[in-house]
DNA sequence: GAGTAAATTGACCGACCGGTCAATAGTCTA
DNA sequence: TAGACTATTGACCGGTCGGTCAATTTACTC
């Protein structure tokens, strides 16, 4: 119950020199900066719809009317944060996909990437929601496009070398292979509360990781005997 | 961007005669109902902390102190409106487990009753992701325990009788039969701008399900080869 | 029918919301 | 150094927020 709990964190991040710095002698880009994180981590929090402007203004140690200055309106601020968060997000995961050159490991360690790239950070989880609760439009659709059909490619060319069954669509192949993760670490918060046994957080990440691989990767195995039509439907 | 344009929504659900008849004689039952049912949508929509008492008393037809007498709080209403919610998403689950009483299909069953199920309910994803980001407890931890230790008793079964590989945790299989729907179904509006055909929505949820069910159970089977230890880890 | 408890109303509260605006204070250029 | 530009401030706005309260209306009980 978040919402209706007040903030009791510090009011600000710790003040340290640059930032003050960075106030006392002018430095817009700076500025802009500190907002852009203080409204990121809010919005991370409480969501668009539970920060106030107000708490940014707190948060980045400036006045109200400065965000609007750099921003123009509350809107335009969640979309410059979106646009920030998705940049970084999306980049990440271009890298992650780029890396893997070798067919032969390709959702093997796509999958797996994209579990640690969730666990070491538990904000793009709640970003990703807030987002899909609050905005029907992407805010980078050309780079997620450009991603998934990044990913079909690679897809499809295992499956031409046969290294992955050619019967279930690559699209779908990568939908399930993000579901599966951000599953996880959607309901972590919930998952300890459902153990009996007092495994630790971490502990049970690592044994979900290694079935969840295991199974997923089993599912998209050619069979011996399927040598059926590829491309069904 | 759904928080930040206006309700256009007509005021209120069409005033059946029922409802009328509620209110113009007293009867205290149908003004909570109409209160929960009013704040429910709402909810949904724009999550608790996009949602006014003043939106949802309009929507009710009733007065905002009207909430309070019935609810108390903001925040006790949006415990109610999860208490309801739950108890029927959770009922229904496990009428949907305790059907399928044939241990072979098991997962097949399971697995497409949840897509089926969140398919015809759009409104039981969104409610959940809400939850997932507002509240940090189970509004019913017992009803959702009691759940899955059903479900893996069940695939203890399967995988005795040799249905199920038996180098799974029943609890992972779980956690992944519902996360393979429920990813797709968070990120369903926004699946449509990413295909370049003009498949229809409906077509598509086929198409995945299809894909999905072949992948998961393909991923479950037990191999020729797969003789070794159960209960790994 | 009197009395009581509960449902319902509308007026009202202080706090806070997002946003505006004129004034001020640094910074850069000519 | 003068002047233009802009980052920054603080006072202020109308509106809405969640919530309270006393008064009124209805239903139930004896």
């Amino acid at each position: 119950m978040a919402i209706f709990l007040a903030d009791n964190s510090p009011s600000s991040d710790p003040p340290a020199d640059e930032a003050q710095d960075a106030r006392r002698r002018r430095d817009p880009e700076a500025t802009r900066q500190a907002i852009l994180d203080a409204a990121q981590e809010l919005f991370v929090c409480h969501g668009p719809a539970g920060t106030s402007l107000s708490a940014i203004a707190k948060k980045a140690d400036v006045t109200k009317s400065l965000i609007h200055h750099h921003f123009g309106s509350k809107e335009e601020l969640w979309l410059a944060v979106e646009e920030y968060r998705f940049r970084a997000y999306f980049d990440i995961q271009r890298k992650m996909l780029l890396e893997s050159d070798s067919t032969a490991d390709l959702l093997r360690d796509s999958i797996t990437a994209y579990f640690r790239f969730l666990q070491s950070e538990p904000d793009s989880v709640r970003f990703l929601m807030w987002h899909m609760l609050e905005d029907e439009e992407q805010p980078c659709p050309n780079l997620e496009k450009e991603l998934f059909e990044l990913g079909i490619e690679k897809i499809r060319e295992a499956q031409d070398k046969g290294e992955i069954r050619s019967d279930l669509e690559p699209f779908f192949i990568i939908k399930s292979l993000l579901a599966l993760p951000m599953g996880w670490f959607q309901t972590r918060c919930m998952t300890q509360a459902l153990i009996d046994s007092d495994i630790s957080a971490e502990r049970l990440d690592e044994m979900y990781l290694e079935d969840m691989v295991k199974h997923f990767l089993e599912g998209v195995r050619p069979r011996p005997e399927d040598d059926s039509d590829p491309m069904a439907g």
